[in-house]
RNA sequence: GGUGAGGUGGGUGAGUGGCUGAAACCACCGGUUUGCUAAACCGGCGUACUCUUAACGGGGUACCGCGGGUUCGAAUCCCGCCCUCACCGCCA
């Protein structure tokens, strides 16, 4: 959420830019309903603050009296200190849930967008920020299968006993595509070590306090598979248990930045989606995904979005998959974010760009429902910045791999991959 | 799941109703000393909120796992929950 100090030195600064994620005009006042009832907080507490100094003030002249032997002046106070309990108990209400509907104002109002975001409503109008000048994959004397047909054809992912089993959106990878699967995972891994990231294994279910702090809760509440006998949320990312690795901690400088990876499956109920985006391995229930995530210091965090950015565009190149990069527009942008760059692969047989990774920063956005500060010696500590990103879900790069690389009679494996997969062609 | 012990500041750990925001030690920072290092000595050393100040700073409040309660007053007493450890049960 918003820093509540910041939302009031620079509201003004903050409503125009939060204008580009085509708020309505209702949630932008929801600002200065906030910064108003922020006041009548602090009057609150300044009010509370006073009466609890007196009530102690006389609580102690109390235990002197007594032990003076000077009872009755005793009770005389006691009396008082007991006349404002009324109201101290009062206040102290009060204050509490002043609080609580501030925080629950403040969820609901999104990052600031960073000035390179654009005005947008959706998608259409994100930038392309790295548009792919080389050939798409094209082919000559077959018509190329989508990665289902494939899939089927070569016995790789198997869509019907996965629903047999648990229900559709739940794929079965077998054979080659099991290993294909795991190859794509290790070699993530391993890229991602070699950039520097410390590989993580979180749980993959969390309890609501880790739910809530990096955003899922309340925002994303629905998209959730929940286990209510034990008040626990299967993650729809690594981001939500890596991330939450460091809530409540005050790191110093020399460990920034903080750099994690992590592979987990990531659960999504996906409610409300369907047609032809569902098909196949383009938005299913389950899948894998190698998620980095770092932790800035606020001046090197925009130099560091480029870095994973970078690293994500190194993985693609390696998988010799075509791809281009937008800049998501407000509109587009994720309620958490600042800066988004989203990654598509061209899927050949489909001849649709599909998202592959999403590589975000969320300044202090994250880190201050996280509580994740750090110290740099002497001044206070302050908020980190935040970023993470996909590197990458498999899911989709496992239809970008099959569909651009069959040639009508079986599959080619891209090079980088074959120390992992063990075999450089499926047929 | 059962029984027992325990959760105090960055760490160890004292503290069973007021003089304890919290001893002591370690770590850390500053200083004295020193050719350098070490040692010794002196000083400092939590966070959040709030009021005040141009600022340095100063005042107040809250926080001893979390949430309630008793009391003029709670780290300390009571209740609930969570977690850790040990043993038992179950088990990949």
């Amino acid at each position: 959420m918003l820093e509540m100090n910041i939302l009031r030195s620079d509201q003004d600064r903050i409503k125009t830019a939060l204008k580009k994620r085509n708020l309505t005009p209702e949630t932008l006042a929801q600002i200065d309903e906030i910064i108003a009832l922020d006041d009548s907080r602090k009057a609150t507490q300044t009010r509370l603050d006073k009466l609890l100094a007196e009530a102690n003030q006389k609580s102690r002249e109390i235990g002197q009296l007594f032990r003076q032997g000077e009872t009755e002046k005793a009770n005389v106070l006691r009396n008082e200190v007991n006349d404002h309990k009324g109201e101290i108990k009062d206040l102290e209400d009060n204050l509490k849930q002043v609080k609580e509907s501030l925080s629950q104002m403040l969820f609901e109002i999104p990052n600031v967008p960073h000035e390179l975001v654009v005005q947008g409503k959706g998608e259409e109008e994100n930038v392309v920020v790295r548009d792919w000048n080389g050939d798409l994959p094209s082919f000559s004397g077959f018509s190329p299968l989508p990665h289902w047909d494939l899939a089927d054809k070569y016995q790789l992912i198997d869509f019907g006993l996965g629903a047999k089993i648990t229900g559709s959106g739940f794929p079965l990878f077998r054979g080659k595509g099991a290993r294909l699967e795991r190859a794509l995972i290790n070699f993530f891994l391993a890229e991602a070590e070699k950039a520097g990231y410390e590989e993580i294994i979180p749980p993959l279910l969390v309890n609501p306090d880790t739910a809530r702090a990096t955003g899922q809760l309340p925002d994303k509440e629905g998209q959730m598979y929940y286990v209510e006998k034990d008040d626990l949320y299967l993650i729809p990312t690594a981001e939500v248990p890596v991330t939450n690795m460091l809530r409540d901690e005050t790191v110093s400088l020399e460990e920034l930045p903080v750099k994690l990876t992590g592979y987990t499956p990531c659960f999504r109920r996906e409610a409300g989606s369907y047609g032809s985006d569902v098909k196949g391995l383009n938005r299913v229930h389950q899948f894998d995904k190698v998620e980095i995530v770092q932790v800035a210091h606020p001046d090197h965090s925009y130099q560091i979005l480029d870095e994973m950015v970078a690293h994500v565009e190194s993985l693609l190149d390696k998988l010799e998959l075509p791809f281009r990069i937008l800049r998501l527009c407000g509109g587009d942008l994720g309620f958490t974010s600042a800066m988004t760059y989203d990654f598509e692969v061209f899927s050949a047989a489909q001849e649709k760009w599909l998202e592959v990774s999403s590589v975000s920063n969320f300044e202090t956005y994250q880190s201050n429902r996280l509580n994740l500060k750090y110290r740099d010696g002497k001044s206070k500590p302050a908020l980190v910045h935040t970023l993470n990103g996909s590197a990458l879900a498999l899911a989709r790069i496992m239809a970008a791999i099959l569909e651009n690389n069959q040639d009508g009679s079986g599959i080619n494996i891209p090079w980088a991959l074959h120390s992992y997969t063990g075999f450089e062609r499926i047929d």
